[in-house]
RNA sequence: GCUAGUGUGGCUCAACGGUAGAGCAGCUGACUUGUAAUCAGCAGGUUGGGGGUUCGAUUCCCUUCACUAGCUCCA
């Protein structure tokens, strides 16, 4: 769509949100408005009132719209003195306090939608309702909402709508949601038996099932092995510490709401570890260092813990257990540079290995207007966002900024991504840090025999490994390719009397470190097939008399209808090189 | 955490004040199968937990737990 038509469009959904707060306060008096912006795939309003809608009242919210366009009512401009504003709107309180915030002298403007509704708005509006007569919606859902997004405030109802000036563009949205749906990481985590949660174990607390072993596994040797090649040196440490650990870090002050409480024994005081930053700064104290020996760069496949409010929860996109990519690369002034460029290219190396595109890189940013929530002096802060900005700009990589973003302990390059459902989640993350170096006090060695201050660099490649494996399930909708896939071949009978060559074969694929089922049931073919391939198994090997007769082995290969007959090492010779290669095709 | 909604056998769903039902999965038997479901039989549920209303509750009410959507949060 043209810029132009997305004005359009936008203009038409904010028209189209006046029109739903009409008949809202058509059909509930007591109803206040607070604020109805156009958004990304429609519009919504906020609204105060006793009546809970549910999905029934859609029907009715929608049929009263459909009156009040075809009623040909005129948007009509007015302009008004805040003095007469706060009279006219005297009985909306959200909007008293929305002009209340506007300057003495500032113009305001209404929009009257018939005689009868006019809102406090900026415009510009469709001239009249019967030009939003072609206009496509459809009331998505209703969901609390905090006023002007406090918590602190009294949460309204907030009424979606879809809406579209083209009705194919509705119609895509809606398969849209639908498909996201089907591909959505809880169900078909569920359904190929990855994850699993338990009420009475804990909420937010995933079981990885066997095939979720083999996901992790298979991800983190991926990982450990790249970065044993670029020289990272991996760690292992505890998943609980003494409190003291993170008063000195200062996540205590700052997280101490969300991390798990301390267990006190005798005079101790523990926790479980929400990160493991302060793990690795330990270690880096625990010896001299030579600027010579600089960058050091710990790296950690590590268990954290992190009390998440409950309503963040979501599978294993967001959990209470988790399991970090973690590293910390400690080093020299000079070599910071180098080292988040190497990341950053770690990084696009890795997603070029999954296939992934859609991903944006974000500079994020302290927020300025709340300085107090960081550490550190603000020149501090402007050099090391500066120095972000300007490898970002180096690499030529595309980016945006966002303020109120970064950690507490300085800026951070983040790589976003969108789940299926829609939400934006960091996947991997690089984060410069003066901050706890300075109060760890870690020191090393400069050539002049003097001791210095080092500088750390967070990051995390597959971030972590739980949210990971959530995107790719989402990613490829569960069909992994062959060198993840937890079952990478099934071999399937024909009947009884194939099953001895059928072990031969099992055996010899086992022998290659494949991970092979098979399935000698007493079922029909087109039975096992049809299990095989709903668990999306990238390779079926059928064996018949056929095939026993001559020797060979017939592969379905995943997305086909077809078999191929073939011998055994030809077919070893094609998976073998598919899973060295990390094929995305299969 | 907040607002709203949902919660029925392992899974997907029905019944919605009157003795809780189906398909798949499971078990048993028959069939020995050639590319997405062979047939028959059996077994499986104090309808998330607790309390209340009622002659009677899966159904109505309260409470609690979990999940879902969104808001807030995300080192």
């Amino acid at each position: 769509m043209e810029e132009k038509d997305l004005e359009k469009q936008q203009m038409f959904r904010h028209s189209m949100s006046h029109i739903l707060a009409k008949a809202i306060k058509s059909l509930w008096k007591d109803a206040h408005l607070a604020i109805g912006p156009a958004i990304d795939n429609g519009f919504y309003y906020d609204i105060d009132m006793e009546h809970a809608i549910t999905p029934e009242d859609f029907d009715k919210i929608e049929d009263k719209m459909r009156e009040i366009i075809n009623n040909n009512e005129d948007f009509k401009r007015v302009e008004i003195s805040k003095s007469e504003a706060l009279e006219k709107f005297s009985n909306e309180p959200y909007k008293i306090e929305l002009i209340n915030d506007l300057p003495e002298n500032e113009l305001i403007t209404m929009y009257y939608t018939g005689d009868d509704f006019y809102d406090l708005c900026r415009g510009p509006h469709v001239e009249n309702t019967k030009f939003l007569r072609g206009f496509s919606y459809k009331i998505n859902r209703v969901s609390g909402a905090y006023w002007r997004g406090n918590e602190k405030n009294k949460m309204l109802q907030r009424i979606y709508v879809y809406g579209f000036l083209d009705k194919a563009d509705l119609k895509e949205c809606l398969r849209l949601e639908e498909e996201a749906k089907a591909r959505d990481h809880r169900k078909l985590g569920k359904e190929l038996e990855i994850f699993m949660f338990n009420d009475v174990v804990g909420k937010g607390l995933p079981i990885w099932l066997p095939k979720g072993f083999i996901l992790r596994k298979t991800l983190i040797d991926y990982i450990t092995d790249k970065e044993l090649a670029l020289g990272y040196k991996h760690v292992a440490t505890p998943s609980l510490a003494n409190v003291n650990l993170y008063k000195i870090s200062g996540h205590w002050d700052h997280y101490k709401d969300s991390m798990f409480p301390s267990m006190k024994l005798d005079e101790e005081e523990y926790v479980l570890r929400p990160m493991n930053c302060p793990h690795h700064m330990m270690i880096f104290k625990n010896s001299i260092h030579s600027y010579r020996d600089l960058p050091l760069r710990l790296a950690e496949i590590a268990n954290d813990f992190r009390f998440e409010i409950s309503g963040s929860l979501c599978g294993i996109e967001r959990t209470r257990a988790f399991t970090q990519n973690d590293s910390h690369i400690f080093c020299r002034p000079d070599q910071i540079k180098d080292e988040i460029k190497g990341v950053m290219n770690l990084i696009l190396d890795v997603y070029k290995d999954f296939g992934f595109k859609k991903y944006k890189v974000r500079l994020s940013l302290r927020d300025k207007n709340n300085t107090e929530k960081y550490f550190g002096n603000d020149d501090l802060w402007e050099k090391s966002e500066q120095a972000l900005r300007d490898i970002l700009k180096q690499s030529g990589v595309e980016y945006y900024e966002e303020e109120g973003e970064a950690a507490f302990y300085g800026p951070k390059i983040d790589v976003q991504v969108e789940s299926a459902i829609g939400h934006d989640i960091t996947l991997s993350t690089i984060q410069l840090d003066y901050q706890l170096p300075e109060r760890f006090e870690l020191e090393y060695i400069n050539e002049l025999g003097e001791r210095a201050r080092p500088i750390v660099i967070h990051r995390a490649i597959l971030g972590s490994l739980d949210r990971f494996i959530a995107f790719i399930i989402e990613e490829t909708k569960g069909l992994f390719p062959t060198w993840l896939a937890p079952v990478q071949v099934k071999v399937i009978t024909v009947n009884e009397k194939n099953n001895e060559y059928a072990q031969t074969i099992t055996n010899k694929l086992l022998d290659l470190n494949l991970r092979v089922e098979q399935d000698l049931d007493n079922e029909s073919v087109g039975k096992k097939i049809r299990l095989a391939v709903m668990q999306k198994v990238p390779y079926i090997l059928i064996i018949g008399d056929k095939e026993m007769a001559d020797n060979t082995i017939s592969v379905r290969k995943r997305g086909s209808q077809e078999t191929v007959n073939m011998t055994i090492d030809n077919f070893t010779n094609e998976i073998l090189n598919n899973i060295s290669t990390k094929s995305l095709n299969l």
